[in-house]
DNA sequence: AGGGGCGGTCTCAAAAAGAGACCAGCGCTA
DNA sequence: TAGCGCTGGTCTCTTTTTGAGACCGCCCCT
């Protein structure tokens, strides 16, 4: 267990690195990260990284977000460099969505935690209904189960 | 039927099964990733990887989230079975939080999209003032840089 | 006896997100 | 030719989420 602390102090130094040395405040990665923690960000940049989309193509995509939050998130992605938003002077007017080359860069970082995803959201289920049984359990009666 | 190009096939169904295979509304990477994408989870699970940290550390550490925040975030970690939560029955009794096995797991992924923010926040900040300077100068005028 | 640190919860205001109406222009079709 | 729907958005309204900070009991220190 002792060689295992000496593993994770070699480790912390990237960690603290990340995190700005110990001071949350006012690391490049917060900054950086507060941009993809949006509710649709990663879903958005999981669609265009399949492929180029339009608009409304994006919207049958992902039914329940409203066309306000697709515009703003999209403009979002676009403004860290992420999307490149295209208009093609067809009769409707149609805009297509593509990730730039940085974006394709940040999604494979972006994809590791997705793969994480899929393949442990059944543990992160069962974490989650052991504790909503435990709050439901502990609601009426502190230490009901042992 | 569509004049649609299709190509790159094989890459499309890794991105395909991650967000449910074309519709993004019951995936399970959605649900997982939804429980991440709060202002604070990363930076909690980026502090909490890097030691274990009670509550009252965790608040200093990053001085601008508010203990109501605090308490939540930690709880949807904890729920989520990302964090552990140990209270110790000292005269005031400190409670300290910790990565479990999962959590640990799952910032083994969540650290590749930290470290690529770290390496890149430069490019992201160069897009958002480009796309910022382009903007304000689009303010007054349409189509001023061609 | 008073002040401060402990880990929270509670209330209230501000910000963000969701729902849905509305816009202009064009093609289809009835 | 009058409607209807599709194009990509914006605008308003309501609901949810966040932020700011007061408040809580408990105990130690002075």
């Amino acid at each position: 267990m002792d060689s295992r602390i000496v593993d994770l102090k070699s480790k912390l130094d990237v960690y603290k690195a990340m995190t700005g040395g110990g001071n949350l405040s006012d690391c490049p990665v917060r900054d950086v990260i507060q941009g993809l923690s949006g509710k649709w960000s990663s879903l958005l940049m999981a669609a265009l990284a399949e492929q180029p989309y339009r608009f409304g193509e994006l919207r049958r995509l992902v039914p329940d977000i409203s066309q306000r939050m697709l515009t703003q998130t999209l403009c979002d992605l676009q403004r860290d460099g992420y999307v490149h938003r295209e208009v093609f002077p067809t009769k409707p007017p149609s805009v297509e969505y593509s990730l730039t080359d940085l974006g394709r860069s940040m999604f494979g970082a972006l994809r590791h935690l997705l793969e994480w995803a899929e393949l442990n959201h059944d543990a992160v289920r069962a974490a989650r209904a052991r504790f909503d049984g435990a709050m439901a359990g502990a609601a009426g009666q502190t230490g009901a189960l042992a």
